[in-house]
DNA sequence: ACAAGTGTGTGCTTTGTATCACAATCGGAA
DNA sequence: TTCCGATTGTGATACAAAGCACACACTTGT
């Protein structure tokens, strides 16, 4: 039987401490030289794991213990096949006949993505764009805790932020390795953005998250991603246009 | 020479009401039949013209006046042939030895796109989050001018949010259709945030940006894009476990 | 116990995107 | 004016991702 494509699952048992123990005869670790066959997983399908958690999450509240990939295909408007074919790059997760069983795939993935435990976060940038970053709530519902505050300008320092207080930008080396921070949220002006993104990376933090308009150059080994509303917005209108000139009457 | 591959270079300039009086002389029109020859501009193409005019703004607050694709795409991470290849599907923007003139091709992409006037939008749930995005400057900088707000709650009708006020949801169609809204931003909770993007195209949105963090079913017709800072932190952790894995002591 | 039905896992095909490589073109220097 | 270095625009190529289709595994009902 199938036994050649282990590829990408073997890689990701490699580097998980604890394999799952799915009653899943075909575990041969008989891969032969682990630095060379890096049969990466391709980074589209990691964005996509968060997606997959949170359709489970919708139908674990909805009561259902079994999913088919083609019910989580149609809440997210993609093919039932491009789903197992995500999932098949870290094991078997799904039943035939019956589907995927909601509370394990999800903790599966949650384990994967390294979900299962909380990650902590630092915020630079107090203006209004750091503020409202820091006190929406979303982050710490799903266990990335913000355990500091930086800015700039001396006038902030001491303030209070939800559970923080803010620090001066001198003493965020110090506190990120004190306070094991592996997350860096950037909500300084446009200007100021690559000098601090560069500060963290110094610091050791490895992931940013970049809320300043500005295109940055990630340091080495850092992963740095922004987020920008305004440019989603800017591509949508691509196509309002091109449907205003199809049809001149607006409604 | 070149003269078969105007693909979509084609349809862009049927769709575009005033063509660029570029010093070229090959605009032959002998499109066989526009409406089956419809090789679209790719999706990931339009996704990042804003980016390029993004760092074309910067290079001009740099006082360059011409850019190599080279420098671009060292700004932006990307092979130069990427971005040559991304702008020729609009026309022939830049000049052989020389590169692309900074203003003449930022004007020309924010046309493209639609950003040469400003759209109306309607942001729609001013909880917290609500409150936090249409107090955010970054849109209307951009010509993204939010003339209309509301909220499921009656005690927030009424209330001063920016320029303007808030308004029930009872009054959401007449008020998109007479203030002319084309796009949406949702920024209710999750649960609530399908019937609301369900309402605002009923009401003849085409675009919405969903700030809820929810996997929306996209009404036809309609592109429905959700922003979600917590999603991708949730991939970026899939990166940050594997370098803990591999080198165990932190910093 | 077996047959029917359902849905996974995956090799292969198709589609789509990025990169390469080079001819065509431009500006400036001699 | 002509040559030279630089950089575009684009056909061809390589690569990557998505989709298809089916064997196989599991469940359920009889």
């Amino acid at each position: 039987m199938a036994e050649d494509k282990r590829r990408s699952a073997c890689l990701y048992h490699e580097m998980s401490p604890f394999i799952p123990d799915i009653p899943v005869g075909n575990t041969q670790m008989n891969t032969p030289n682990p630095l060379t066959l890096t049969t990466e997983v391709p980074e589209v399908v990691i964005q996509r794991l968060p997606l997959y958690v949170r359709v489970l999450t919708q139908f674990a509240q909805m009561g259902m213990g079994v999913v088919s990939s083609e019910q989580l295909g149609e809440l997210l408007q993609m093919t039932p096949a491009q789903i197992r074919k995500d999932l098949s790059y870290f094991g078997r997760f799904g039943k035939q006949g019956r589907g995927y069983n909601v509370k394990h795939l999800s903790d599966e993935l949650r384990r994967i993505l390294g979900l299962d435990f909380s990650w902590n976060t630092a915020i630079v940038g107090m203006g209004r764009l750091g503020r409202a970053v820091a006190s929406y709530p979303g982050f710490e519902r799903e266990q990335f805790r913000i355990v500091a505050a930086f800015d700039a300008n001396p006038d902030l320092t001491g303030m209070r932020v939800g559970d923080v207080v803010v620090q001066p930008m001198s003493e965020l080396t110090a506190t990120v390795r004190s306070k094991d921070v592996r997350i860096g949220i950037v909500t300084v002006p446009a200007a100021m953005a690559q000098q601090v993104i560069n500060a963290l990376a110094a610091a050791g933090v490895k992931a940013i998250l970049n809320y300043a308009p500005y295109s940055s150059q990630a340091p080495a080994g850092v992963k740095v991603l922004g987020i920008d509303p305004v440019l989603a917005l800017q591509s949508m209108t691509y196509y309002l246009k091109k449907q205003m000139v199809s049809s001149p009457v607006p409604r």
